[in-house]
Parts: structure tokens; sequence; C-alpha cells
DNA sequence: CGGACAGTTGCCGGT
DNA sequence: CACCGGCAACTGTCC
């Protein structure tokens, strides 16, 4: 047998320096190593991917390829134009591959994909390595050394990660590459099938990402651009690589009292330019920085300051307290695989009645993407949030600067996150989780879920009564209002006494800073006066409204997983006139209106028409007759008060 | 079993 | 400006 013949495969792991993956790669002392890429319609068509990420991805990747051509000027990142699933096996045969290599990833999709693909290459004789690089610790060692359950702690994490063992060190850049082999390619291309296009919102022409064979059209293997995605131009200020993130770790860690006292509650969520938090995420999602490089660095000047004497912060609220909660996630989402990012069919998720829930599949037990319209109101709020005109400057701010930029504060997405969900929109989590996804350029699926479900108070945290106001915590960070004077323009003339609540100022007041506030967000100018929308609902009234909804949804106590969550009886566990889709005595799972009972009829539930009715159902109490009661008298109380 | 206590980052009004 | 308790009160873990 002759020297191995490497197929590097790089995903999630854009980067040369502390990759255990790649570190094995070399070690074969390969004959031939193919740095490669598989650009994967899961990516292009099948999750929710804005420009700013797409734009993000780019620049890694052409970061990358730059690196590796500085190493061998005969090497490259080479990106192939079709999903691996399909694309390795011909490449197998066409290069004569001995050995594969890649990042292990431990989520749902990655994991079925890499199966998959691991099964092919052992028909065709490939032999596979795969090592752990994307968390501090192999989130399946977390998961076993955690008795084998999601750690849905910080201290379940650290318990768990200490018995796994230290934190690896980093592993140093390569020196050398060894050439990648022939790369002329006779195989046919197979186009993966688009099916629905779920960022079709964001392209202004065709997608032919695919269009002009495997090696591109130049034929060179090139990095995609936007515009052969079809998308706009992305908006963010934000520049992905390797080279990048590693200029930006050194000047972090040369300010070694910002790295080492480092406290993110203290970190304000209304700096701009510059941010107060070190803007590393995007480039851990995309591997293009190592988190193991990034803890022991850190941790260096930690101990450093701790001899001298010097104050230090620790977990969690460190900067590696930081890391930690991104490990935790992935161990969480390691062994919940699919249903960690639904309610539907998740042991870990509390169930409570969103308004929009997701459609599900009953066969396969998963979301949809799509969600029930229980209310066409809430229909307008969810998109009003999305696109930054709830009327709530600090709220609008936020979700402008998401949109424009591709990151936000993490206190700002709580703020935001609290805001549609528990704390005054009740609408689902998993809609706030798809904005998100689309908009992020940090987008880290588990992190993202988890996050959702902490701030809903659906797992992770629970104390709903803590509840974020959209006026007085933007205020808190920036009295000035200085942040909604750069996010939400029409109101940079606003008076700071009026400034997060711009509703509130007297009409004269309005003219002179040039804005009317009126309207629901459709206006955005009338008699040249730029118009900014009324707040889209009574703060206070919806703040009770939510706390009593989450009171009766935690007495009531049901799971994801509940059997009467997942055959659509629970509706009888809530009252009709509970907050939410709860009218009727049976409804589709995850909340949906209508339903295929076993034998085959359709239900229709109670229209929205009919909320509010006295009536109660009558069902049967959910999990104990006492729970049921403490939650029916909460619930009469809620009425009485909306009835004044 | 029961009680104490911790849990990454609420708000408000007081000292 | 920092810190405290009251608000009305959550869960999960530990002893």
């Amino acid at each position: 047998m002759g020297k191995p013949r490497v197929l590097y495969w790089f995903r999630t792991d854009l980067r040369l320096h502390d990759s255990p993956a790649f570190k094995a790669a070399l070690d074969l002392k390969p004959e031939v190593l193919y740095p490669i890429w598989c650009w994967d319609s899961h990516y292009v068509y099948h999750s929710r991917v804005g420009p700013n990420r797409f734009q993000f991805l780019i620049d890694c990747q052409n970061d990358l390829s730059q690196s590796i051509t500085k190493l061998n000027k005969k090497s490259k990142l080479f990106v192939l134009r079709e999903p691996a699933v399909t694309l390795l096996p011909k490449l197998f045969k066409a290069w004569k591959i001995s050995h594969l290599v890649f990042e292990k990833d431990t989520d749902a999709y990655g994991r079925q994909r890499d199966a998959q693909v691991m099964e092919q290459a052992k028909k065709a004789g490939v032999e596979v390595i795969v090592k752990s690089g994307r968390t501090l610790w192999d989130s399946d060692e977390v998961v076993k050394a955690n008795n084998g359950k999601p750690t849905m702690s910080i201290g379940q994490l650290q318990a768990a990660g200490a018995k796994v063992g230290d934190v690896a060190a980093p592993i140093d850049t390569p020196k050398s590459l060894p050439d990648p082999g022939e790369t002329s390619l006779d195989i046919e291309q197979t186009k993966p099938n688009a099916g629905s296009d779920m960022n079709e919102q964001f392209r202004d022409g065709e997608e032919s990402s695919y269009a002009s064979g495997i090696a591109g059209p130049k034929n060179d293997f090139a990095v995609p651009s936007l515009e052969e995605l079809g998308m706009k131009p992305a908006t963010t200020p934000h520049k992905g690589g390797e080279s990048v993130v590693l200029d930006m770790l050194d000047g972090l860690l040369a300010d070694e009292e910002y790295t080492g006292t480092f406290e993110k509650p203290k970190t304000s969520p209304a700096a701009f330019e510059p941010q107060s938090t070190c803007l590393t995420s995007p480039y851990l999602h995309f591997g293009a920085l190592s988190c193991r490089h990034f803890y022991h660095n850190v941790l260096r000047v930690v101990e450093e300051r701790r001899k001298a004497k010097k104050p230090v912060s620790e977990p969690p609220t460190s900067l590696t307290g930081q890391l930690l909660f991104r490990d935790m996630y992935f161990a969480a989402q390691a062994v919940l695989s699919y249903s960690f990012g639904q309610t539907y069919n998740n042991s870990h998720c509390r169930f409570i009645p969103w308004h929009l829930p997701s459609k599900v599949d009953v066969n396969t037990q998963l979301i949809t993407g799509g969600y029930e319209v229980d209310d066409e109101e809430k229909v307008k709020w969810l998109e009003r949030w999305a696109h930054g005109k709830t009327g709530f400057p600090w709220i609008d701010a936020i979700m402008r600067q998401l949109r424009s930029e591709g990151w936000i504060h993490h206190l700002a997405r709580h703020s935001v996150a609290c805001f549609l969900t528990r704390g005054g929109a009740y609408i689902s989590w998993e809609r706030g989780a798809e904005v998100f996804e689309e908009l992020l350029i940090d987008h880290e699926a588990a992190c993202n879920i988890g996050n959702w479900q902490w701030l809903s108070c659906t797992a992770f945290f629970s104390q709903f009564y803590r509840c974020y106001s959209p006026i007085a915590f933007g205020k808190k960070w920036d009295p000035e209002g200085n942040y909604v004077r750069k996010f939400v323009p029409e109101l940079e003339n606003m008076p700071k006494k009026y400034i997060y609540e711009p509703h509130k100022a007297p009409i004269q007041d309005q003219k002179k800073a040039g804005v009317f506030v009126a309207g629901d967000g459709q206006e955005t100018e009338k008699d040249g006066l730029a118009v900014y929308p009324k707040p889209m609902f009574d703060f206070p009234t919806q703040r009770d409204i939510c706390l009593d909804g989450m009171k009766n949804a935690y007495a009531v106590g049901l799971y994801g997983n509940d059997p009467k969550v997942l055959d659509g009886t629970w509706k009888q566990a809530f009252a009709d006139n509970a907050e939410g889709p709860t009218e009727g005595k049976q409804g589709g799972p995850g909340g949906m209106m209508t339903f295929e009972d076993a034998d085959g009829t359709e239900e229709t539930h109670a229209s929205p028409q009919k909320r509010g009715a006295k009536k109660q159902d009558g069902g049967s109490p959910a999990k104990t007759g006492e729970k049921r009661e403490r939650s029916q008298s909460t619930l009469d109380g809620a009425f009485k008060k909306k009835a004044k």
C-alpha cells in the first residue's frame, strides 16, 4: 500500500490553529492532502441563513484558503459545489482517496450526514478519522459524565467537564502542508434538490451556485459569492476569517484588565463603536477561532493577574465562563438531538401554550418550519418585532441592529427574547429562534435554542417574574438614548425625556424632533416628516397577562414529551380563556388548532372570536387536582383584572 | 421527607 | 454609585 491520500473535509472548523482533526490528517504523513469544502444545499436552501452570515462564511473560507496557499502555493481550500453525501463517494474514486478526516459534529443534522458519509467511506474502503474539536470537551463525553443526561446548569457542566479531564492544550498551527493531488475532475455533478427555498426573502436574483458545475464558473474551486447565491449584499460591518480573529484576540489579551476582570452582566448592551463585549462568537461558530485556544489564553492572563494579586473574575460571569455555557448547550443538544430545537417531544422543555405554535409532522415528530395562526394580531406583533417596528424604541433599536449588523449584545438578546415570549407578546420562542437564525452572523443552533429556552423560561431558567422592561432596561444602560438614536434614526432628535416612550411626547415636541409617532409601522413618512409607530400594545397589561399565563402553565406542569402534549389532550388541562390557543378539549400536537384524530376525522377548534368566554371546558385535571385548582384561581384573578 | 439554598445579568425605591 | 430588601415567588439539588 502506498502513502496515504487524504481528503480533509472542512466544515465549521475554518482554521489552521488548534485543530485536532487537521493535525490527525497531517500526522498521516500523506502523499497528497486535499483541503475541501462541500457546498451543502442544507445550508444554501434548507437552513435560515441571511446575507450577513453567508458573507461571514465566505470571508472565513477565503481567509483560510489564503492561509493554506501561504503554506503551500499549490494548495487552497477547494470548494466543491455538491453536498458531501452525493459527492464524496465519487471523489473517493476520482482522487484515489485512502483517508477521510474531519472534525466531529454533534448536532442532529450533522450526525445524520456524517453517519451516511462514514457508511459510504466504509463501502469504498476509505479509512475515516474523526476528532472532537468544536468544544472544550467532547460533548458526548460530557453527556456520559453527566449520567447520560443533558447538562441543564452550568454547575452540572463544570462537574461533568472536571470528570472528563483538563481542557486540551492548544495545538500549534502547521508550518507546511503536503501538495494536493491532481484536481481535474471527470465526474457528474449531482445537483441538489432545491425544494422549498427558506432564504428566498434575501434573494434579488436566481440562486446559481450549483449552475456551473462542481468546480464553479471559473473551474477553479473558488468560494461562491453572494451574487452567485442571488443574495442582496451583506450589510454587516463584521469581517470573518481566522487571521482577523487572531489579531482581535491579540488586542483583547493585551488588555489584561479587560480580559481578566470581564463580567458579562456588567457589560453594556447599549454600547456600540466599540461594543462592550469582544465579538468572538461568530468566529467560534465557524471555527475560525478555537474555543480551547481562546480558553487557555484567557486563563493565562487571569492566572498572571491572580499571582500579582490583582482582581480577577470567575465563571460563570468571566470570559471563560462564557465558553462553559457554550459547552453546556452543545452537550444538551448532543443528547437531545432534533428534539432539542423544539418543544414538541422534548423531555426537558416545559410546555407552555404560546401563540403561533409550530406545526408538527406527527409522523416524524418534528416541527415543520411553519406555524399555526391562532390569532392574526399575533402575526402582526411577530412581524413588527422582527423588523424593529414595535413602537418600543429600545426593542426596535436592537432588532434593527440585528438585521443590519448581524450581531447584538447578549443582554440585548435577553431583552428582545423576553419581550417576544414570556414578557410581552406570549409568542412561541420557536418563532424568535427562527428570526435569530436568519439574522445572526454568530448563529450557533445549540446556543441560540438554549438561550431562547432560557429567556422564555421553558428550560434552563424559571424565574419568570424577573421580567425585562422595554423602557427601564434600556434607560438603565443608556439614559441619553444614544443607542436608540443610532439605530432608530427617526428618533435621533427626540428629547431624552421621551426617547424610550416617544408616544408620550406632545405633538409640538414630536414636530420639533421631526417625527410623528403614529400608526403601526406601515407608514414611514407623512407630510415630509418621518413616522415612528405607536407601541403595539400596552406593556404593563401584556406583562400581567404573560405572568398569569406563565404561572398557569407552570402549575399545569406539562413537558414537551408528555403524552398529553403528544396527542393533543393537553388542552383539557387549560381553561378555554387561558392565554394562548387553549380553547377546546383537544388540539393538535404542539398547539395546532386543527388535528387529525386517530380515527381520521379532523376537528376544528374554537375561533378567536370565542376567546374570553367564561365557560370552562370541564376537562380532566392535568397532573394533580390541586395544581389545577391553583391554576384556575390565578386565571380567574387575571380575568377580573382585565375586566376592569 | 422537608427545608435550605443556589441559580450568569429584573425593577423599584430605599439607604 | 453600590448595595439592599421587597416584590411575590420559580425550579432543581443537596443535605
